[in-house]
DNA sequence: ACCAGCTATGTTAGCGCTGTCATTCTACAT
DNA sequence: ATGTAGAATGACAGCGCTAACATAGCTGGT
């Protein structure tokens, strides 16, 4: 038997009025079998649809969009892919869209709001239903574009500041102050921290001042730090942790910027025979699946990243149109007592 | 100040067609401006460009693509964004196409062809350039469909199969048998296998049938199985090495269907104090970068995922209509001697 | 002065679909 | 018979843009 080409044989780009042609029917006739709308017969449903499977025919919903001003696209633009926290909103997103016809785009800022107002427009150029994206930080023109567009935007991860219209997240100050609060409360007195460069990472700032508001409030301080000028890794959560401990200064517990951080803190601690918790007790942020299979469970905040991107696409479906009140939904945190603090 | 409202003004929506009249210059002059395409003077582009950001035009490219009859949009179809592989190769996919207007819409087809199907059809309708998938099974609907759409499509993470025309990856066969071949080389002898439900997963079955074949040319086989019937995940991992272990078998090395799960080996050596290599030696796949900041160092297979997507957009890029020949790329693999085996 | 050969702009005709408003044809009650 | 609802279908006019083909103004070579 010769192999079927690989190549289209005949150009044939079918088309909606082809197959009405074809069927002998209109071609809006065919559009409504094709969308399930309006009241069809059950005979010329089937004489459609018979031509439709022989001719492969789908249907072209650019000139379906253009012809009904609806678009099923929903913009995405998140900071980036590498830190495993966004690829888990974005499944919570797909979750969210399942069983609708949505489909998202997504895009890819690299923390960079210029990058961001890039995306912005070109994602708005699709008309999309309704747009979502990671944060509060936008450009002016960007966040004109968003606000004029009538469509629902969704900000995500965070809730402190305001929103254009739906935020969705957990309040970060709150949850580096209980997790102060916690820490001091079991006893711990010397902090360390330890973080990456949060110039693009506003919110790991946030936590940091609601822990050092914590800690002020009980008349104690931050009295080490080390800072690796990146991003978060765990590689670079275990050197920071080394150097950390290299300093003069004694600390007996071991706040991180995220838990990629901690873990390599574990790590280092794992390698170097030091005891967690009695020697050095060690805090992350995030409550990543990976800290409960440590040999050592992390201590660490749970943020819902997963349900995060759920509750924003359901607040979306909820109401395609943008309502005049705002919308702000509480995903929460907890603390995860482990076994490193 | 008054605050402005979040709900558009006046629906005006913005078309070429006000901006022209507006600017006082046709249609396809403004239209040629927004494209950079074609001669224009400053003056006319300047005068055009004012009105443009006054009334804050966003070019319709639903409108566009359906009168060019080409859209900017790249299929994507993944299996899963649970697991870490899939981001990192959208990643690369992001990172290709970095730079040009392309954009990547993402489905997610939970594994299941079916699903897949589905979401090809929904995705072709939108005339993409081309399409991304993961992976060489496919219904024949859906193959049928990207045959003859006549663009693009690259097959992903694998190059053992036949592919419609691009396919992007490294040999999981080869890969599997050249990890047996090395750990024999290295002395083992006595090899288990901890893995995870393979059924939605063929290429961990098609590394595991490799590594069997290396083993079986040495007069050496699998002795010891450990299986978790579910995902791969560091926890399972943990559990089935604690499970392989129990068994009265002695094995002097685990091979793990991935680094999830090898990772979790790790995890379990750790906690019970087995120590690494001498008493088990541990030996995954994929290579993340996690291993690396292990206590003890993972020895793996490094499969190269963002190169994977990277570079199957630039075999896209390369040449947008489809050519006569498949086009195979190996990304190739890397042994990664670590401290675990 | 004249035409080739540029640059800068405009005119026309759709792209493939769907909204809107008919129109036809039953079935059933009056 | 006659009216009336509803079910099933169709005609037509665009959606907002761009390809393809003019057209108009220049420059400079001869």
């Amino acid at each position: 038997m010769k192999e079927r080409s690989r190549l289209p044989e005949h150009k044939a780009k079918v088309t909606l009025s082809e197959v009405a042609k074809l069927a002998d029917v209109s071609e809006i006739t065919v559009s409504r079998i094709m969308r399930n709308k309006g009241p069809i017969s059950d005979s010329t449903r089937e004489k459609v649809m018979a031509v439709v499977n022989r001719l492969g025919y789908v249907p072209n919903r650019i000139a379906g969009s253009l012809a009904s001003a609806t678009s099923n696209i929903i913009g995405v633009a998140i900071p980036s892919l590498s830190n495993i926290v966004f690829p888990e909103v974005l499944r919570g997103i797909h979750a969210g869209l399942k069983g609708t016809d949505f489909q998202p785009v997504v895009g890819v800022t690299d923390y960079n709001i210029d990058t961001e107002e890039t995306l912005v427009r070109s994602l708005m150029a699709w008309k999309p239903a309704a747009m979502i994206l990671a944060g509060f930080d936008h450009t002016d023109p960007a966040r004109q574009i968003l606000l004029q567009s009538g469509i629902r935007v969704a900000e995500l991860m965070d809730i402190d500041p305001e929103p254009i219209d739906i935020a969705v997240g957990l309040s970060h100050r709150r949850a580096g102050y209980d997790s102060g609060r916690h820490l001091i409360e079991r006893g711990y007195r010397r902090f360390g921290y330890v973080r990456h460069n949060w110039s693009a990472d506003k919110r790991a700032k946030v936590r940091y001042d609601g822990l050092c508001q914590a800690l002020s409030e009980a008349g104690l301080s931050v009295i080490a730090h080390s800072i690796v000028d990146g991003p978060s890794s765990t590689l670079a959560g275990r050197e920071m942790t080394a150097n950390l401990l290299a300093d003069k200064t004694a600390v007996d517990v071991a706040v991180y910027s995220n838990d990629d951080m901690a873990i390599g803190g574990v790590f280092h601690c794992l390698g170097a025979g030091i005891a967690l918790r009695q020697k050095l007790a060690i805090f992350g942020f995030n409550g990543l699946e990976l800290g409960d299979a440590l040999p050592v469970t992390l201590s660490t905040v749970r943020s819902n990243r997963f349900l995060i991107g759920k509750i924003a696409v359901e607040k979306i479906l909820d109401n395609l149109s943008r309502r005049p009140e705002r919308c702000i939904v509480d995903t929460g945190y907890e603390i995860i007592v482990g076994e490193t603090a």
